[in-house]
DNA sequence: GTGAAAGCGCTAACAT
DNA sequence: ATGTTAGCGCTTTCAC
């Protein structure tokens, strides 16, 4: 039941009537090897469409070159566009990735990691699903020995190197904006309340509410998924309350579009009676009619530097862990234009 | 320079006073192993945290439970979606999933394959970037014993299973409605003309304006890339010759939006004037103003179905080839309404 | 039902 | 600069 032979470094030994070991050296291009047998078993190599056995470097090295990803989800801009980052320096140092996708189920990304094996990976890029206060799934992956870089959704409590947004930045610079546009009962909805983004970006949100002496209503504060339909239903919910917010603010664009669609269908003009301001720069903001005025998210740079840190990990038993934070950028569209042209 | 003690089969038999070899059996699950220490071996194992190293039963058994996909790009909501799917049985059965995206580079996708370490997967699932005259980098991945799997944009010349969109029917599908819409001079715009995907789409196309005897032009047929870009590049062109079209069938939804939004800028009315279907119900469709009529490809299901046949590819030597074939559905929306409401 | 031992393909320490 | 050899953690005969 074997695979039709496979071509190992013996057999490139054989040919050219030299050591196995010498033959390995000559692969891995080790300095104690003459120019002249490096390029002979190079060239034997090729011709016999030689391929390293990962499962055995792997095996005595304990390095195998895999990194695996952990993501919440893979079908948004976001998410889509970091794992691309990602892949792009792994591609380029030579490592595979390893996705894995947990469905928004802080169940199922507990069971992927456990079950994870630990022998098949260096190392591993995680957005957790939410922040719960028993990570120990993850701590356990660190004391295994297998690095972890955090990006997006941090687990705060783990020592080790994190990539995040400017979350509390972006909102300010968002809320401020709608303030200049001349709204003033800004609401925001937000996500999870585990999260450290979304605990920023209300602070951001908030500490600028209060900065410019605006109405701040419990209601108008609303924590849901960070889906579309969350959105939408948001606004039909606080369109059932007597004090209607001018503006919303909402944690990403999906949730921005979600309350959009809602407010369409309740009559509401988008722009010139309540402004709308997203947080990601999808590229459905600026498909949407009005076009969605949003905090741009660097997700393809997000992707590059975590794995760049990740590497850095790998590579040196005791890199010092870094938070990375990367600034977004406001991009003015047509929500949040007062007349609309 | 090794890692924190990895546990093995060996600690947990010494524990138990067995062999390991027992041990190994009693992981399995193999029959001839006592209920008594297959129990204690299983409770021993989840007592130090015993995780099996992948590497050594690889470089044994000749399996990884790892597979590869390489798509052509991640960041949309087709690709995604299918590796939503695919992710989804992988995790089922135990597999982990390996993810290259090639950037739409045919370069790119051959060094990919090339560097392969086929030691490292047990099968691959791949949508080409082109269909080239030379896929010997694929072949000769299936000649070494790693099966293939192909969707969407399949290697027509390889005799291995594949999973495509009933291209034909849709396409005809969609320009009979536009033709019921009382549109008449229909043009289509679509990707690389070296994929069986854009031919099928075409032929229906083709064979549907013959049917229905409507003019069809050359001109009104462009080639281009699968983006929103080139969709919006390709209106432009139409629009400089004289004999305008008055309906877009776009290959995919991405290429109708780019379309959709250079007909806004030349102050087409769309629907009214100009009727546009597109090809995959992106959520994208339904969020864009007016929103677009559109061919729904099931592509959680195509995931699915590639990876399910994969694995039957992989467990059974000889699994003879199939072809499956997924239908679309007709989604209708604003962009084909002659009277928008 | 269980143990002993060979060996998967490779690296690395030790020889030469 | 190159050869010899032990061993990484596991599966799989072959004994008993």
């Amino acid at each position: 039941m074997r695979r039709s032979h496979q071509i190992t470094i013996k057999d490139i030994a054989k040919e050219l009537g030299i050591s196995y070991a010498t033959v390995s050296r000559a692969m891995r291009n080790t300095h104690d090897v003459s120019e002249e047998t490096r390029n002979l078993v190079l060239k034997k190599a090729k011709e016999l469409n030689y391929r390293v056995n990962l499962n055995a470097t792997g095996l005595v090295t304990n390095k195998t070159r895999n990194i695996g990803v952990i993501v919440p989800t893979i079908t948004n801009y976001y998410f889509s566009t970091v794992f691309t980052g990602i892949q792009n320096i792994a591609y380029d140092k030579g490592y595979n990735v390893v996705l894995y996708v947990t469905g928004e189920s802080t169940e199922r990304e507990i069971s992927t990691i456990n079950s994870l094996s630990l022998s098949s990976i260096d190392g591993l890029l995680v957005c957790v699903t939410e922040e719960s206060l028993n990570c120990s799934h993850l701590s356990n992956i660190i004391d295994a020995g297998i690095p972890i870089v955090f990006f997006d959704r941090v687990a705060e409590k783990i020592n080790t190197s994190k990539v995040v947004q400017n979350d509390y930045d972006g909102a300010m610079t968002a809320v401020k904006h709608l303030i200049e546009q001349g709204y003033k009962r800004i609401a925001h909805i937000t996500g999870s309340r585990k999260l450290s983004l979304t605990k920023e970006r209300f602070q951001g949100y908030n500490d600028t509410i209060k900065k410019y002496k605006l109405e701040f209503r419990e209601e108008w504060l609303t924590y849901s998924e960070f889906t579309q339909e969350s959105g939408y239903r948001d606004i039909w919910k606080l369109w059932d309350y007597k004090y209607k917010p001018d503006a919303i603010f909402a944690v990403n664009d999906r949730k921005a579009i979600g309350a959009m669609v809602a407010l369409k269908e309740r009559g509401v003009q988008i722009g010139k009676e309540v402004g709308v301001v997203g947080f990601t720069n999808d590229p459905m903001a600026s498909i949407v009619t009005p076009s969605l005025t949003t905090i741009e998210e660097p997700a393809f740079k997000v992707g590059e530097k975590a794995c760049d840190l990740l590497l850095k990990h790998i590579l040196k038993k005791n890199f010092i862990p870094e938070r990375v934070v990367l600034n977004g950028k406001l991009f003015v569209r047509e929500s949040t234009q007062r007349k609309l042209y």
